[in-house]
DNA sequence: GTATTTTATGCAAACGTTTGCAGTTTTCGG
DNA sequence: CCGAAAACTGCAAACGTTTGCATAAAATAC
């Protein structure tokens, strides 16, 4: 109905013949001010209806009270999850979080970068892309010391605050645990190598196969994107000709998934046959038959971390600079029933096929 | 190192002699600028590492170039794939996305509102908590005519935009298709009716009955927020008596999943002995054994249409009311082995064993 | 009752843009 | 070479806050 609704402190000022100063102190609650009076601008504030702009505000104080997320993608579970928490308490404290994703696109992480920039977020926490190995697109957050945590997906030699998973552990578990449950011959499906999760993963499935004197055979790695599409390229080519390996380390549960899936096409029985382990645990690895073993990395505690981490430097007087510092998140191997021990069961008598 | 290094348009024109003025339309392209002073400002701007400040120029045109996203969870695969698809396409027309969870607070949504409302943002979009009947704290942005799209949870009698599942349809279809594999005691697992979604598929699923000639029962419907915990309780009851029903409508696929693993270790066979349909298409119910008959609610086109309807009312001119209008995004059953017909397996010869 | 402290309030500048209007320079026809 | 139109550029105000400093009023001390 009426053109200009908006109401401002001068509005609430003039209504009640005070400077907009006094209004705006009263409004913050600043000690100098009456509760009189406090009172009074706050009554007068409601009945008017009105609302901050936090864009003057911002523009006043130079802070936007914006903290920014760059994540790959919040369809998948595990950086679902982490937004989840690191939303939930930045917004405790006051902060609202602009959740961005990169699709895994370098050029849209650098995009990004720029304008999230440009809003001015009082602080950044990145999970990076798979390909990201060049950081500099976040230069200008720690040249203008805005608080920056990588989580997850982490930068090798680039100072800034970090917070991870134990990859390496992760690796080494699976391939040590696939290893006890009697498999040795390995097949590790991993990501590409520009990402530090895959790296640490893959040294501990190496140290692990060298520390129980199996031969690391280059032709048992695969390094690509993990999706459902390169997962089937990979079964085809691994089950194209004996012998079949024993064990499958899949790097994540998708993977896992989908080799699960394309043995019970080719009748390869799991875990009889073929164990097979993947990583994350996504919900849909505990549902699936047999139910996948996969590492927990605990997504929520990381999600605190990284939350914390932020609320911490955005304390700290931004002359500070950005000091490095590793956060590890422990992992746990949860096991089930793709990688149990190889109990025959009575019906069959077939105990060992493939070798 | 150096203390302010924000640069701003006003040192740009310093540097070259000109006026903010000048700098300022030069970058944003104005005609009445000489293509030689543009490129001029450009460069310089490049060189100083010129980034502008959003928020000055938003105060200034009293617009921020952000969306607000009201969601109950992005953990849940439905609007963590809708917020997905809305934020991408968004993004491509140069708008962020605040993606805000209410976690199925009412509480949690009103603040939201106020806050959200205090940036300014420039559009909103939202999918209501579970208990969500009142709705006027959104009025703040009918009030002041900004574009304002509901979406999957929706108001029943509110004037606004909204875009919706044709839950009626969904809800029908359902019961019917267990009708049609030879169920005629069905227990429908519902959510609050505070929530239109419920209202609907509650509708359309004593429709089913009555058009087949079923008689509802009231004992037959639960209605509760469709978690694990709740969905165990529900199984308890059921199970604790006999008849058991021979089909479940589960109105999401958590409760169906949850069903399921329960009806396992109780031995009752599925599909054989009892049928269960679920409501989403969460990947998992694909995924489990056997796989999960759902409906489909195509997210993706959802968000689209979200998205679209967005960047329309954005088009329009502010002082246009807020239009009332509903669109409907189809549904698909899809049928998976939780619901098949009743084919024996070779194997026993027990064809009908509950009747 | 005056001087001094304490308590409340107001003035005005500043934050970094954008934009209506006015002013200056260039172009060009005649 | 003049005058008018066209092409550029600049001035200054405005957006809604916050805050250092100054000032006014009230309370306290002597």
């Amino acid at each position: 109905m009426s053109k200009r609704t908006e109401k401002t402190i001068v509005d609430i000022a003039e209504e009640l013949k005070l400077s907009v100063s006094t209004v705006s102190r009263a409004l913050n609650n600043h000690p100098n001010i009456s509760t009189r009076t406090k009172e009074k601008v706050k009554k007068m504030a409601n009945k008017l209806g009105y609302r901050p702009n936090a864009m003057a505000a911002g523009l006043r104080n130079n802070k936007s009270r914006t903290i920014g997320l760059v994540v790959p993608r919040i369809s998948m579970f595990f950086p679902a999850t982490i937004s989840t928490v690191i939303q939930n308490k930045l917004h405790e404290h006051g902060y609202h979080v602009l959740i961005c994703q990169s699709n895994d696109s370098l050029e849209q992480e650098i995009a990004l970068a720029e304008t999230l920039y440009s809003t001015r977020i009082d602080a950044l926490a990145v999970s990076s892309t798979l390909y990201t190995t060049d950081f500099s697109h976040f230069d200008i957050f720690k040249d203008n010391h805005i608080p920056l945590v990588f989580f997850d997906r982490v930068p090798k030699d680039y100072k800034v605050k970090v917070i991870k998973g134990d990859d390496y552990l992760g690796g080494y578990k699976v391939t040590e645990h696939l290893i006890e449950k009697g498999c040795n011959d390995i097949v590790h499906i991993s990501g590409p190598l520009t990402c530090n999760l895959y790296v640490e993963r893959v040294a501990g499935y190496k140290d692990a196969l060298r520390k129980h004197k199996i031969p690391f055979k280059k032709s048992r790695i695969f390094y690509q994107e993990l999706t459902k599409e390169n997962a089937l390229a990979a079964c085809e080519k691994i089950f194209s000709k004996t012998p079949y390996p024993d064990g499958i380390f899949a790097a994540n549960d998708t993977t896992a998934i989908t080799i699960l899936e394309y043995c019970r096409k080719i009748n390869v029985r799991v875990p009889e046959d073929l164990k097979i382990v993947g990583y994350s645990n996504d919900p849909r690895a505990e549902i699936i038959t047999p139910s996948i073993t996969s590492v927990d990395q605990f997504p929520a505690i990381m999600g605190e971390k990284v939350a914390n981490a932020l609320l911490d430097l955005l304390q700290q007087p931004g002359a500070m600079p950005q000091r490095y510092s590793e956060e590890l998140v422990p992992i746990q191997l949860i096991e089930r029933a793709s990688s149990a021990a190889p109990v025959a069961k009575p019906k069959t008598t077939v105990k060992k096929k493939v070798k």
